[in-house]
DNA sequence: CTTTTGACCTGACAGC
DNA sequence: TGCTGTCAGGTCAAAA
């Protein structure tokens, strides 16, 4: 569900509600998320202040006195701020209660979301070590995609949604930077010219910050922290378009295969 | 080393 | 109405 423009619009949404806030307790009411919840969350965390509210690729970090949630919100996560008084309904995993009566809640039907702990500094995390630049920083350049994808085979598509490429790009937005550029999500990555690595740069920028713009993408059942769709679906031009005619060119956008997930382009339009 | 595949889950939707 | 099959925005671990 939420990729990096979604989760930044949790992230923008939930900090002014959390930062130097107090935490009062931690219920847990189902601990099955990708990996267990542990314990140490709930022991560890009442009485603490949250110090600050980031978010690194698509995982959201509250940092605590003496530790760091990390936070991801899977397929189908999402988060709210509300009165710890409202009734959790199904699928409402975790609370963490602050003392001024609000709780940051988490519902996740899906529980491919994660929330751990970490004592240490979140960027030598495990899940965090072996991530790529982030997308809207200057690590994230056409010279360096040209550079890493020099004898690649693989389909560029999947190339932008490895996280150890480029932090958290999702299958909508690789598709949607794709068009922007100009190329075939099929194309081998290491058949881009050094122009085509920097324009496709240039679009997954372009694209990322035109939906955070947006407040995300509601595509199937997104919801922004205060409960808000985001609009950038209004927007797409080839994700889950298939049939539909191109924006530029009036050619039916195709739909095809690639591994286990769909992928779009316009025949005319990317080559 | 690179690349592909399977696995983890529930819910929405299409088609019968 | 209800059943079955398919698909989904992620990503890790194991296999090829």
């Amino acid at each position: 569900m939420p990729e990096l423009p979604e989760v930044e619009t949790t992230c923008r949404g939930i900090e002014p509600h959390l930062v130097n806030q107090r935490i009062d307790r931690v219920v847990v009411r189902d601990a099955r998320l990708r990996w267990r919840v542990p314990k140490a969350l709930a022991t560890e965390l009442p009485g603490q202040r949250i110090r600050a509210v980031a978010r690194r690729a698509k995982y959201l970090l509250l940092t605590a006195d003496t530790g760091t949630v990390i936070l991801h919100l899977g397929m189908s996560g999402r988060l709210r701020v509300l009165d710890a008084t409202e009734p959790p309904a199904k699928h409402d995993h975790i609370d963490i209660v602050l003392t001024n009566g609000r709780c940051l809640r988490l519902r996740d039907p899906r529980r491919f979301g994660a929330v751990l702990w970490t004592q240490g500094a979140p960027a030598e995390h495990k899940l965090l070590a072996n991530l790529g630049p982030e997308p809207l920083e200057a690590g994230f350049s056409g010279e360096y995609l040209h550079r890493i994808t020099r004898g690649r085979k693989r389909a560029v598509r999947d190339v932008l949604l490895d996280s150890s490429v480029v932090a958290g790009v999702g299958n909508i937005y690789a598709n949607e930077a794709l068009f922007g550029a100009g190329i075939r999500p099929t194309r081998a990555a290491g058949s881009l010219s050094a122009a085509e690595c920097e324009r496709l740069v240039r679009a997954v920028r372009a694209t990322l910050k035109r939906a955070i713009r947006a407040g995300g993408t509601t595509f199937r059942d997104y919801r922004r922290s205060d409960g808000q769709p985001g609009y950038f679906q209004l927007s797409l031009k080839v994700y889950g378009r298939d049939g539909e005619r191109c924006r530029t060119c009036r050619a039916p956008i195709r739909l095809q295969r690639l591994g286990q997930r769909s992928t779009f382009y316009c025949r005319r339009c990317q080559r």
